[in-house]
DNA sequence: CGGTTATTTGACGGGTATCAAACACCGTGG
DNA sequence: CCACGGTGTTTGATACCCGTCAAATAACCG
């Protein structure tokens, strides 16, 4: 059952903020919440898609299977963000594997049920295609880091993402754990440790999951150098 | 304007198939129709996203330049695929630059004008998030490709893609030079060279951009194998 | 506290990028 | 028809980044 706070995060997320009340609790009259524990799957790569989902609370990771079990996570998402509305368009399978890597809570809401509601009111196709927008410019994002950045520069335009600053001292909190990180931006945890054990010539202290960075501009000037 | 055959190609794409002819009038009334030399360009990231294209010959490249003027090939479009409809929902900026890389035709589409169909039309909506639901998942399609497979993996994989088929004897030409598939790949035009050289012990004559594939499951096969 | 999982560090090798030069291809103009 | 410049492709030699394997250490959790 949805709580006073869940619908508080659904008003104001990306995929809904938009809609006005009414119409809002018209979607989520049949929509299902969903408890996870860390590392519990939601759906797997292959799966029929019937459901988009909104995070409320924790994460999640989608991701993609090799046949020899390697993984690679292709994009992770937080408290207000909306993922698997692609979906209901792919032909009904869900081309990710989706699971939680902190315990987490979600509404699902059926695909079938949400189209119906998009030819009453077209304004919520453009909350979806706005949303689906931004995805699609996170994975080119991605796209052309791995594409011509290298490690040590990936290493580095992460941190700066992650100070949420563009100069100055930063102090912040790796979002999860630093192999995921390494996954996410295309290398080893190894390489990973290397790359931030580097950086300390540079400014950047790394203690535990805490990281405190000297300067950020520091770190852009550094981005540009290779 | 529009010719009889572009109206033929426009009935048929991805975007427009499921629209009734009406409807379909209504949206290209204030189309425009472009044509494109090789290597000129659509327009730029950073430019006012004001329309979206629909590529009715000829093939269009999207790409990310680094500061340094590398450049990163996101896509490729051809006949029938349209382009940038997330510009009308990204604040209004094309993250990439756009073009030509063989003579060509299409018709940009004012985003505008097209909003405004949406609402009295919403299955139009359908079909946009198609197309962009198929976008994205041929992003995360690259995005598994190079985070997950070596470079003679990657080559390996575009062949048989290319080839259209399982199993069996192939023969095609490449749809482009061979530097943009490289880059396609995520690999230099010097490794991209190498990997195809190495692959004539395996059943693969490349002649010019005639490309002879004695076995495609064997190169499946060999995919596998690593 | 013990056992499991993450992270670090080291040594090593291979895969790719890089640089450089030779070569093929193609449309142009003489 | 051929010479020619420009572009794209191939090939070779070299360097080095980064992945792999292995072991030690640290962090975590019941």
């Amino acid at each position: 059952m949805l709580t006073f706070d869940d619908k508080s995060v659904l008003r104001n997320c990306t995929l809904f903020r938009a809609l006005d009340p009414r119409d809002l609790d018209q979607v989520l009259s049949h929509s299902a919440v969903l408890t996870l524990s860390r590392n519990q799957q939601l759906f797997a790569q292959g799966d029929p898609a019937t459901q988009l989902f909104v995070v409320i609370a924790g994460q999640i990771k989608l991701s993609r299977l090799a046949p020899n079990g390697d993984e690679a996570v292709v994009q992770v998402f937080g408290a207000g963000d909306s993922f698997a509305e692609a979906a209901m368009f792919m032909g009904g399978r869900y081309p990710v594997t989706a699971s939680a890597i902190s315990p987490s809570r979600l509404v699902g809401i059926a695909s079938a049920r949400l189209k119906a509601h998009v030819l009453e009111r077209p304004e919520i196709a453009f909350a979806m295609m706005a949303s689906m927008a931004q995805h699609l410019h996170g994975l080119v994002a991605q796209i052309e880091q791995m594409k011509l950045l290298t490690t040590r520069q990936r290493v580095i335009r992460f941190l700066i993402d992650q100070s949420g600053r563009g100069d100055g001292a930063a102090s912040f909190e790796l979002p999860h754990d630093k192999s995921l990180i390494a996954n996410r931006l295309g290398m080893t945890p190894e390489t990973f440790s290397r790359m931030l054990a580097q950086l300390a010539d540079h400014g950047v202290a790394a203690t535990g999951s805490r990281i405190r960075v000297g300067d950020v501009g520091r770190l852009a000037k550094l981005l540009g150098d290779c």
